[in-house]
DNA sequence: TTTACAACCTACCCAACGGTCGGTTAGAAT
DNA sequence: ATTCTAACCGACCGTTGGGTAGGTTGTAAA
């Protein structure tokens, strides 16, 4: 057989691409196609239709992409240095390009969670996996941070800068000021020490 | 004449209605037509075309919007209370629908920043209102607060943090991730007073 | 009363979209 | 060698979008 599964793997990553740079919506199956060099017949027998591509794009490609952005920066012996690291690495190392395309899950809850209901299941569900993450990183060093913290209040309050941050980034279109969110951000996180 | 003024004046308050709600390139004139009782050669004598029409929007409905909204909280004596009230009432009062809907300015951000130059400038200078407005009045007690504050940075960063906020609520559909981030913003904010 | 023009209406246009369907082809199984 | 089916092709469809053009109507001014 012609390999099937690099077929459908190409449609995935390609569409990944094109629905990180235009959104779900606009980006147009023709669209993929051609940069896929594959006939729309292709797609549709590997894909019931777009939102299903959507769908398998966002637990194919995003969301094992998110786990393994984050999961290594928290997961340190010190996330509160781990999450500061994760976050100027980001605005110090990402090419403008990247920065302005936005955070995938914010672009995807932000585009869709209001339109359809099975993405909005699938983006909530990863934020609350991120944030379970962040959460218990956060309290596994409890003893080192404030004692009035709340980790789950904490952990959505990151990671929705975070978001707010990216979204400020792509009407500015330079990383000036999501440099400076992302330093009070640092501010605030190692504010959640004790001493 | 039949009064045109309100003629157009109803379009636009309709489509920033619409807008909100579904996002500019979703919002279909037929739609905002239907709603307007109104032909679409009326819409097109008081508008060049649909971009203008988002234009004029953003201009004359959400721009003084946001700055009667915004204005009140942050100029009182106290900026730091007007700003924690804010947010309370906001996540106290706002229905769940309206939350759900977004704040204009994060969506207009999110969705037409990379596919529109005009948008685009438009939502820069507005959100560089918005933090002067937070900026100037948060130095305007600076007597208070910590001395090692960068204005700017702080308001880009409660602006980006309530963006942020109102885009998980997107996703959650319920107002309980929302008034978590706007609690602990309240606790950020009042952080930045010295003692 | 006539004129003139802003205000408005309606039928139409074209492009782009997601999606379908009958057909073809590669290649594993028998 | 033959058969069978997953994999793939591409022309076509209906719908909807923004936008246009040519005609009609209301009304203020002359």
């Amino acid at each position: 057989m012609r390999d099937a599964e690099l077929t459908r793997q190409k449609i995935l990553e390609i569409s990944a691409d094109e629905i990180h740079k235009n959104g779900f919506i606009a980006t147009s199956l023709s669209c993929i196609l051609e940069r896929c060099e594959v006939s729309k017949g292709a797609l549709y027998h590997h894909f019931k239709n777009k939102m299903e591509l959507g769908y398998a794009v966002f637990e194919e490609i995003y969301t094992p992409m998110f786990i393994e952005l984050w999961q290594p920066a928290v997961e340190l012996d010190d996330p509160i240095e781990g999450l500061c690291d994760f976050f100027t690495t980001m605005y110090e190392e990402s090419s403008c390009d990247e920065i302005v395309c936005g955070c995938p899950l914010n672009n995807l809850c932000q585009e869709m969670s209001g339109v359809d209901e099975g993405f909005r299941l699938r983006i909530l569900n990863m934020q609350q996996q991120l944030n379970q993450l962040i959460a218990i990183n956060l309290q596994r060093v409890a003893n080192q941070l404030s004692d009035d913290i709340d980790f789950t209040q904490v952990a959505y309050f990151i990671v929705s800068t975070f978001h707010g941050a990216s979204s400020l980034n792509k009407c500015s279109k330079n990383k000036d000021l999501f440099e400076k969110v992302m330093k009070e951000l640092c501010r605030y996180i190692k504010s959640l020490r004790s001493n």
